[in-house]
This record gives structure tokens, sequence and C-alpha cells, in this order.
DNA sequence: ATAATTTGACCCGG
DNA sequence: CCGGGTCAAATTAT
């Protein structure tokens, strides 16, 4: 990246909102290295859309619209930040402090509570090679490995088992990190609006209403209450046409709970964070990362609409459902 | 036909 | 020997 100039304050001010939210982003990649593969591919995801639309910005000079929503990425500014996030695992090497780590070969365990069958994924493709009883548990653990392993080498594998005690709860653990590049064809990205779970559908309208954005003491003036809102079929606009595998909508940055759960209905925006503390960007940085915040939710509630109710017996692949923390 | 899953055999460390 | 993990042939899904 040089210098961006462009007369234009306006927009040399947007890119650099751009360029503050990769810097997060690569933050917390760094934190989570090692960590959740779901969560650093998540991570990478966002670097990588919110970089394409830097460079696009610049590219194209323009800029102006402030609120062109990054449909174009997709994904983007996760709710965690200088907060290890209740995806932590629940075994072995937890995540430690900001401090740099090694990319610690471990394993990395989380709960999902899963929902419906085997749709919605995590981002990556695994093929199962086995299946084995535990003694102690009355349920058995699926071994599965990255679609890529001949491919491309790549050496992630899993291990999936449902918890013994509440039968939507399962318990992946994830070995190694992915080495591959998948490619799934935009096409197969976005096979979702199929199935619309009523339920998570009329959460992401009630919630659509109750929603406020905290500005906190950014700038002057009355921190309107952004009037966020999106309509149900918003999926479309949510699905990434980007180049980034990035599939689906799924998996946000989920692990631990149950059900959709969407804690303060309101988004806290730390000024804090961000060595942005200059003052005439913030308004507009908050005003990104409270779309993009919006957007990650709006993500884990489409991807839980898109998600067939229980109508039965699905003991097979697991669905990561969604679970949403704001803090 | 190709790709993914199933499932018992096989391997290996404790 | 035992339990957990992996292999691979058979089977099933695309």
């Amino acid at each position: 990246m040089e210098s961006v100039v462009d007369g234009n304050g306006r927009g040399s001010r947007l890119v650099m909102t751009e360029l503050s939210h990769i810097k997060e982003l690569v933050n917390q990649l760094d934190v989570h290295l090692g960590g959740c593969p779901e969560l650093c591919k998540h991570l990478a995801a966002q670097i990588f859309a919110v970089t394409e639309r830097s460079i696009g910005m610049i590219r194209s000079g323009n800029i102006d619209g402030l609120k062109r929503s990054a449909g174009s990425a997709g994904l983007d500014s996760p709710p965690f930040s200088a907060t290890p996030s209740p995806l932590s695992g629940v075994s072995d090497m937890p995540f430690k402090a900001n401090k740099r780590k090694r990319m610690v070969k471990g394993k990395c365990q989380v709960r999902v509570s899963s929902a419906g069958g085997g749709a919605v994924d995590d981002g990556f493709s695994w093929r199962k090679y086995g299946q084995k009883e535990i003694l102690g548990s009355p349920n058995p653990r699926g071994y599965y490995r990255c679609t890529y392993r001949k491919t491309q080498g790549c050496a992630a594998t899993k291990q999936v088992q449902r918890a013994d005690e509440d039968p939507t709860l399962f318990d992946v653990t994830y070995h190694g990190t992915h080495t591959c590049v998948h490619h799934k064809t935009a096409a197969a990205t976005n096979v979702q609006p199929a199935t619309p779970n009523p339920d998570a559908r009329s959460l992401l309208q009630s919630l659509s209403s109750s929603l406020t954005v905290n500005t906190e003491g950014l700038t002057s003036g009355p921190q309107q209450s952004t009037p966020f809102s999106f309509s149900s079929p918003a999926v479309s606009s949510l699905t990434p046409q980007g180049h980034y595998p990035s599939s689906s909508p799924s998996t946000p940055e989920n692990c631990f709970g149950q059900g959709v759960t969407v804690s303060p209905s309101r988004l806290e925006l730390s000024p804090a964070t961000s060595e942005s503390s200059y003052n005439p960007m913030n308004q507009f940085e908050a005003e990104w990362r409270a779309e993009s915040e919006l957007q990650t939710m709006v993500s884990a509630l489409v991807a839980a609409s898109s998600m067939p109710e229980h109508d039965g017996f699905e003991w097979l692949e697991p669905n990561f459902d969604v679970s949403i923390y704001f803090v």
C-alpha cells in the first residue's frame, strides 16, 4: 500500500478507515493464530474482503458512498475485539494473552450446538474417514480430514462427537491447520436460501427493531441511534460474491451456547481499540464498525434462518448453530 | 464415472 | 491387551 493521496479528503479518510479496520483485523488474527481454525479463516476472509474493497476505492478514486454496504465483502468486522471471545476452547490450549505465541500444532476444541441436517458447514470441506465408539460415551466419534488432503496435502483434521448430555451439542476438536486453498464455485457457495427457519427469521426482525448503535463518546453531536434495519431476504446481499473462498454466510465467530443468542442488542463501539483515536475519522469508523458488526450478526442469523428445523433425527454431520456475542 | 460415506480391519502407544 | 486413530474396500450418493 502506498500513498493514497487523492486530494479528496473525504476519500482518503474513508480509505484510512478501511486500513484501520484491516489493521485491527490483523491484530485479532495474530491473537488467534494457532487457535480455532475457523476463527482464523474468518478473520482472513475479512481481511481479504476489506483489502479488496480498499483497493477498489483507491483505484476508482471515488468513494463518497460511505454507505456502500459491504455487500461485496459479505463478511465483516467481528464482534470480538480485545476479548478472547467465548470462542476459547474447552480444553487444551486456550488462547493465551495478546502475546505472540507460536503456531502451536495443538488442538483446538470447541463446543457448538447444532440444529439441522448437515448443510451449513464451518467453511471448510471435510471428508469423513472413520467413526469410532468411544468408551464411556454413548455417542460415536467421527473423524474427518480436509477434502484437499490428497490434492493439496492439507493436513487439517477434526473430530466431532455429540455431547453426552445435550444431543444438540457437539464437541469439535480441530487438529492441525489448513494449508489448502479450496475453490468453491460461487454457485456452490450459496446454496442456502432453501428452507428458511421461521424462528430465526422472526428473531431477525425483532432484532432489527431493537437495535441501537451506541456511538459512544465519539465525536460530538447527538449520536442518533442509527436506524439499522434489514429485510428478511437480506441473504443475497450478504453472500460474498468476492473471490475469496469464504463459503456461505455460515459460522460467524460462533461456538458455545445454543440457539441464536444475541446478548445485548446494543452495539458498543470501543473507541480505544484502534489507535484511530483521532477525531474526524471516528465518526466514520463508528459507523463502519456498527455496520460491520451488524452484518456479522445478520450473517449469523441468516445462517440460522437457512437451517431447516428440527424434524426428526439428524445424527450426521453436525451443523454449526449460531451464537453471537457482542460485548 | 466420480466423489463421499460406511465400517471392519489394522496399527500403535500405553 | 485395550482403546483411539487411520486405512481401505465396499457401498451409496452425485
